[in-house]
DNA sequence: AGTATTTTTTCATATTTATTCTACAAAACA
DNA sequence: TGTTTTGTAGAATAAATATGAAAAAATACT
């Protein structure tokens, strides 16, 4: 049976590779470091970026830079100053250190939690939103004052006087007991 | 006296270049047409660009569109099927331009737009609000964090930042490319 | 007008980035 | 187990893009 070897946008790895392997001698570190430093710092060439890698013991050669970057959808744009900087593609910028959270989205249904002014919005497999949205309706009436499912999106209203972290609690307990 | 020829984010044109030209002959024109050009087609090359520009009477040679590019600020993107996007950065895509949405809700599927705080809601003909949300889902994952449709209704939460006009100008976009 | 100044363009080329082809390693399979 | 498939990476190279410098065009100035 095939299986599906999908990065993850959120943490930048390949979901299936659950092993350990040397540190910072692979794939998955590999991404995720240039996903910090691209995110941290204005690089305007990969052989700019090709440096501040072997700096962090990531020595690889141009050419699987090239690819890395095309497997992260990381554009080069022209800045103001005449130089170019290479950007992340806005769903991997933020980073929203959830947690455990994370881990649960990289496995399950779930794919992403985002905040918006007092709203949350989930992200789900297509076609779990309404099931995924019966649980958190049910097992968080505390918290949350309802929820709107389509097919793959959850919208979240908090009751007044929840916070942020209320949810993320609340979506942490839920999805726990799932698994 | 030194001038300042800046660059208009609006009209792409610079300034103090007030006189008529020749059509199609100068630079203004040249980045009018590569904006309008990238705005509705993918472009993957700066040759492929190149081409497209001369079958619109603009001939000019790679370093000239290079230097355009750059001063437009065009960004090359890698897209998922594993080829190459130009795009334009986010205040060149649309024509922040109430009229031309409101020429295609006339039209359209689209029937209207109204904001609530910081939520939109987009009502549509009957059925096709999905089809509506999805291509607004997939085309605005900058400014939107994600829809829920009903029949005919879509409900559009957006990022935080992001203002009535950006979901004004992504919906525009996302719409023009519709017809 | 003619001349000076600034801007735009091209040519040639340097630089940067993507890809082909090869080799090997890990995982899946029989 | 051996075999096949899939994924990763490097070297070499092709392709794409950026840029210096000179030429041409446009504009400003007198």
């Amino acid at each position: 049976m095939k299986k599906y070897f999908g990065i993850c946008i959120f943490c930048c790895t390949f979901a299936p590779n659950l092993n350990n392997y040397a540190f910072m001698k692979n794939k998955r570190n590999r991404l995720q470091v240039i996903s910090e430093i691209l995110r941290s710092t204005v690089v305007g060439s990969q052989e700019e970026l090709l440096k501040m890698l072997s700096e962090r013991q990531c020595e690889v050669t141009q050419a699987t830079l090239s690819r890395d970057l095309k497997l992260l959808k990381v554009a080069k744009t022209p800045l103001s100053n005449g130089t170019y900087k290479y950007i992340l593609p806005s769903y991997n910028k933020p980073l929203p250190n959830q947690g455990a959270f994370n881990t649960l989205i990289a496995h399950g249904a779930v794919l992403s939690l985002e905040f918006s002014g007092q709203l949350a919005v989930v992200k789900t497999k297509p076609g779990y939103a309404s099931a995924i949205a019966w649980d958190i309706d049910n097992k968080a009436t505390e918290q949350v004052l309802g929820t709107i499912a389509g097919d793959d999106t959850i919208l979240v209203i908090p009751r007044e006087g929840i916070t942020r972290e209320d949810i993320l609690d609340m979506l942490n307990v839920t999805f726990a007991e799932k698994n």
